[in-house]
DNA sequence: CTCATTTGACCTCG
DNA sequence: CGAGGTCAAATGAG
């Protein structure tokens, strides 16, 4: 998490750099706009992570204070189970996404964020037409991991599925099982996100939606909640 | 054989 | 007590 957090505020400082030098070398008629914007934007974004990330690591503190009642060797298996799942309020740190989805292309390798999702449960919920799908990173375990998602495809548009995160990746997206491609953080990827038209979409199915949400999740239109 | 998904049961919260 | 979230055994895919 500190690591992250380093990174991101690196990333903003590299980017200052490099506008300060684009400003200091040009002259004021011949200023290369298109660069300017495109690193105001990856600044933007950078210092935006950077808030993200820190928001998390206060959070992380507060949790850490509340202390967990051991279990003890007399708990039953039950008891000593009912412990384990102790639930914590996630509702302080939560990012919600909405996402259209271009299935025209090929979309594992377009769209998906470096990071890799289990699924490890399914809802049907009240008021809504779909279930509701429950993912936890793939190296929860193994790194401690916390982040999860809730994803919900929209009621009325097919195409799109309200997406909400759950705490955050203390793994790296570099250290996906698929080496051949390095991914970008799905945070950055909001610099370059872009509404893609669909073509019909009907005869799709839900599960064909989930298992390729399960290839990705990227940002368009995301906001703190 | 290993790892991911499915799904019913279990658990917590409001 | 009901709804939503998670667990974990069974099952499937590669």
């Amino acid at each position: 998490m500190e690591n992250n957090l380093i990174v991101e505020i690196n990333n903003s400082r590299a980017f200052v750099k490099k506008l300060q030098l684009l400003l200091d070398q040009q002259d004021l008629h011949c200023l290369d706009i298109s660069s300017i914007k495109s690193l105001v934007n990856s600044l933007t974004t950078s210092i935006e992570n950077t808030m993200t990330r820190t928001q998390f690591a206060i959070f992380q503190g507060e949790q850490i204070k509340q202390e967990e009642s051991p279990s003890s060797v007399n708990d039953t298996p039950r008891v000593q189970r009912s412990k384990k799942r102790i639930r914590r309020s996630k509702e302080k740190f939560t990012r919600h996404v909405k996402v259209t989805v271009n299935l025209a292309k090929g979309l594992a390798g377009s769209l998906e964020d470096g990071y890799h999702w289990r699924k490890y449960g399914q809802k049907d919920i009240l008021g809504t037409k779909h279930p509701k799908g429950y993912f936890r990173c793939t190296y929860s375990q193994s790194r401690q991991c916390l982040a999860t998602k809730h994803v919900q495809m929209s009621d009325g548009d097919r195409t799109v599925f309200d997406i909400t995160y759950f705490g955050e990746h203390s793994c790296f997206p570099g250290e996906s099982k698929n080496k051949e491609t390095v991914p970008p953080d799905h945070d950055v990827i909001t610099e370059n996100a872009s509404v893609l038209s669909l073509p019909d979409m009907s005869e799709l199915f839900y599960q064909d939606y989930l298992a390729l949400e399960n290839e990705f999740s990227f940002a368009t239109n995301y906001y703190l909640s």
